[in-house]
DNA sequence: TCAATAATCTAATAATCGTTAGAATATCTG
DNA sequence: CAGATATTCTAACGATTATTAGATTATTGA
């Protein structure tokens, strides 16, 4: 058995994901697969793309066993095969906020300072929490709450928003998160909810990271 | 602003650090220079690659922002560009071994159970270690020992064995590690330790599994 | 069984990437 | 400064991949 043929077989077989992971659209159906199971056509609506397009690239990211599917009625389910896939995830987004310039600016520029909050404060978030000192809210489809939220979160979807306003305290702080830091529901939440003279912030963490942080779900 | 378009170049930055680790060969790269900096031609070398095809990709890492290089007389030596990229790395090796079965079955055939520590000993053995009931012997290039390396770990590289057997005691359990679980060294060490009467095991971790896993590295 | 729907499969084209070879650059040594 | 060495740059070819459109399959409900 020769050593090298060995290796390149090795290699080859992690760069399987490490190809499954090199398109913006499957990051982008990863992400979105890490709030949850769900089917084709939700999954291309939601990454603004044709249906046929979105189901090649989950039929390549089904190759490299990171996605897997079940039919559900008429309709055919995704999921990640595993909490690990959502980590792969979050660790490539962050290494490339690390490292990529182009992409920390751009996420400078959309999410202004005073509207996030700073990674430390999570424990400190979760202990205001459940204390009832602010309210978290999870501003993304009701589906993807039932799925996995924060702990103390209660589901309050961004379309939903305005009609519900009269839920929300207007004597405390409330914090709302969705998907994570590429998401930008808890940011148009926070706008509306300043808006309407609510004390509203963000946080850039969605269900993935706090998981990937090792914090609990619910 | 565009919604669609922001969000098409967040993850657009996402996708180069996904292309960058989507061939094997610079996987292969970026494994080596998570043991420490390295000169081109060694890179070539231990990647059985020709010069100007390691240049290629090692270009195509530093445009990813995961090495950059820096002069070194004649030379050009280059590094990672952090401890996380070493840890993408060991993410990415777990998630292939986890969920591609081609992957774990080379694997297996590679390494016979006897002869594999289980990861969960890793703190038993930093334990045994200390006390001196196990001799933990780094058989990677002294250099890369160097660079750092487990701690209570003496160097031994692989290519001195033979002649410096005398520094080890017959009567002490050996336990031999190299680069990581694609590494063959700790395998062929063993193997030459048992012919000559050594009680000898190896572990698969390397250092940036070791330090992945939170450990202390020397 | 027939029509409608959801998704996949197949085939084709355009774009990108890996690899190789030859020319060019930068540094060191005499 | 000339020659040697290490590496990069440039250009080219073949291989792979993304995307699109048309045909096909599987399921549901009338």
């Amino acid at each position: 058995m020769n050593k090298r043929k060995t290796k390149d077989l090795l290699y080859e077989q992690v760069a399987r994901i490490g190809r499954a992971v090199s398109s913006p659209k499957r990051l982008e159906l990863l992400e979105i697969l890490a709030q949850g199971e769900k089917t084709v056509d939700k999954l291309a609506a939601e990454a603004s793309i044709d249906i046929k397009l979105a189901s090649a690239h989950l039929r390549t990211l089904k190759e490299a066993r990171l996605v897997e599917a079940r039919r559900e009625g008429r309709f055919i389910a995704y999921r990640l095969t595993g909490e690990d896939v959502s980590h792969l995830w979050v660790n490539l987004r962050t290494v490339a906020e690390e490292h990529l310039v182009e992409l920390r600016v751009a996420l400078d520029g959309l999410f202004s300072a005073p509207e996030m909050l700073d990674a430390q404060t999570r424990a400190d978030l979760l202990d205001k929490a459940k204390r009832g000192d602010v309210v978290v809210i999870d501003v993304r489809p009701s589906d993807e709450f039932a799925e996995g939220h924060l702990p103390f979160a209660r589901s309050l979807p961004l379309a939903e928003l305005r009609q519900r306003l009269a839920e929300l305290p207007q004597d405390k702080d409330i914090v709302a998160y969705c998907r994570g830091p590429f998401c930008m529901m808890s940011a148009e939440a926070v706008q509306l909810l300043r808006e309407q003279g609510y004390r509203a912030m963000k946080i850039a963490d969605g269900v993935p990271e706090w998981q990937a942080a090792g914090l609990p779900v619910e």
